[in-house]
DNA sequence: GATGAATGAGGGTTCATTCAT
DNA sequence: TATGAATGAACCCTCATTCAT
């Protein structure tokens, strides 16, 4: 099995949402590769950076699979809307989780780099969704439910995180599709 | 004066808060209270019983301020829950935080009793506000309703944490005194 | 055995002696103390300020052996120097190494502070011999000639240090008892 | 263009004396050399070979530069001692440093044979002044003054390496001048 | 109850060295 | 001969916890 940045970087991020950045160790994550923590640093300069990647992919999946296909010209604003909805859906129900929730405060508190991509993600987010609401609320307010949409969706993970219960996360996607 | 106890678990919390659990250590928080680190153990057996003592701290000053109001017999369904709706707002916008979906990951890997806390805590709230809630949407419906108003709160929390904006959360409240 | 911050500065002292500042460990030194290395840190930060213990408990010995009587107002400046050259010679074939010599490399990388103490150490040295020699040599010229005269003694360190031979050294002192 | 051993060498050479042996890294020499670290080994054994090479470079400097112009038999031994000294001065006032006097501790540590190498330095360096000096002073006197001429040298050259000023180095090799 | 020295396990990181390609 | 991934030992340092005083 090849060892490339890409597949140390999805072992660390599986180790850091099952236990937390803190508390995955560099030797976890080395084991888990097949690896001797000290390999670990041939395709990283640290730790730090192993979570800057682990961001950046969960960031990379979104652009890609979420908001990418939300700026696609060929489909109307409610069919890219509703498909933005279903694949974040999608997306959360599949992990029960939202990394970017469970890694914040590590993000936060480890990594000024890591914290300006979850900040950029969001700040992508609000301008995918305002933009497919403004031709029915008008740029500003647009903006502001946006926010709110996104607001309400991580609200459910987080009730999915943390209860189990993905009801309410599915009911805010039906609040959401309403919307437009 | 507080005790001794209590003085220890807010400034435990604090430190809590401000760094996470794996990042305050017992120095820190030793420090904080004017103690050398040994001293802290008089008063807990282990740094686990401060995480629990924090998290029961949280949720004892909910059951006061917000969840006990709420069972006032003396005041109508309506009045209750917009003050259940005002007190939670009061308290996240002073704190531009949620501690328990901070320490959730922590809770979650480090402590089996913190854990139980916070999930009952949770229940709760959604006992309270579903006792408001099914005089108007039957008893099955208001506990669902009242998860998904439960989940919107903490969305706008998580958007104010990660992004410092509050209006989501505002209009997640206003959206909440509609549904009564 | 008590284990004071001096104890520990002295082991150090003699660990980077024996085997040079990086190849002296941190258990290495501990375990000379009786300790296990995690246990330094409670009277060190960390290694660099055991280099500046150790530099700066040499230069305190010179200050109160050699620099401090060459202040002795009550002696001749002859035989404050004669002085100075003895307690020099005496430390220096007693060790037969100069520590500031054999640091010297790994002070200048390894540490700020400890490099600002060996340079005033040498300044200092300089400025005690050169107020002796300045009534016999005005105090531009003592100045000059307690340069060299530092020099050569140090010259006679490290030809001990290398080939082992000791009478360069004992030379150099004659050489410098007769500048007055 | 040199071999490549010799320029790995003198590449080595340089990082040696900026950091030191043990701060000097095999990839650091690599990457000067324009090469990834594993290949350095195609060329040397291990990196005490780097260290008894670059010795060995200096040795072979001083022997073709400052000894064997000593045994010219064409010149006077007033002529050969004094060009003797001013090629000492002129190459330690170049690189304003003795890399032996830096690598000492280093060489001492990390290899018998780097070693052996410096000691027969000095020896030579000794042997080929005391000849010189040899019909002013008769042989044995000619051996001990050489040594402390030589320390005289070193210790101006302590002194420059520490303090930055090359005026006691200059001073004594006036002063070596008149020996003879 | 407080102290502060000590523990011991573990964490992140570095680095000389090896070796299949 | 060069590469670059991997090793494994060692290193500095952190920290929750213990305990004699």
């Amino acid at each position: 099995m090849k060892t490339d940045a890409t597949r140390l970087i999805e072992i660390a991020l599986a180790q850091f949402r099952a236990k937390g950045y803190k508390r995955a160790s560099m030797a976890d994550i080395a084991r888990e590769a097949g690896l001797l923590k000290g390999s670990i640093y041939h395709h990283f300069p640290d730790k730090e950076h192993l979570l800057i990647g682990a961001v950046q992919y969960i960031a990379d999946i979104f652009e890609q699979e979420v908001f990418g296909p939300a700026r696609d010209p060929q489909r109307s604003e409610k069919a890219r809307f509703e498909a933005m909805i279903n694949a974040t859906l999608t997306y959360y129900l599949k992990h029960n989780a939202c990394a970017f929730l469970q890694l914040w405060p590590d993000v936060m508190h480890e990594s000024e780099e890591a914290r300006r991509i979850v900040e950029d993600f969001y700040r992508s987010w609000q301008n995918a969704m305002a933009q497919l609401l403004t031709p029915g609320y008008g740029a500003a307010q647009a903006k502001r439910v946006a926010a709110v949409a996104i607001a309400k969706v991580q609200g459910g993970v987080v009730w999915l995180q943390i209860t189990g219960d993905s009801r309410p996360l599915k009911d805010m996607a039906k609040e959401l599709r309403a919307m437009i």
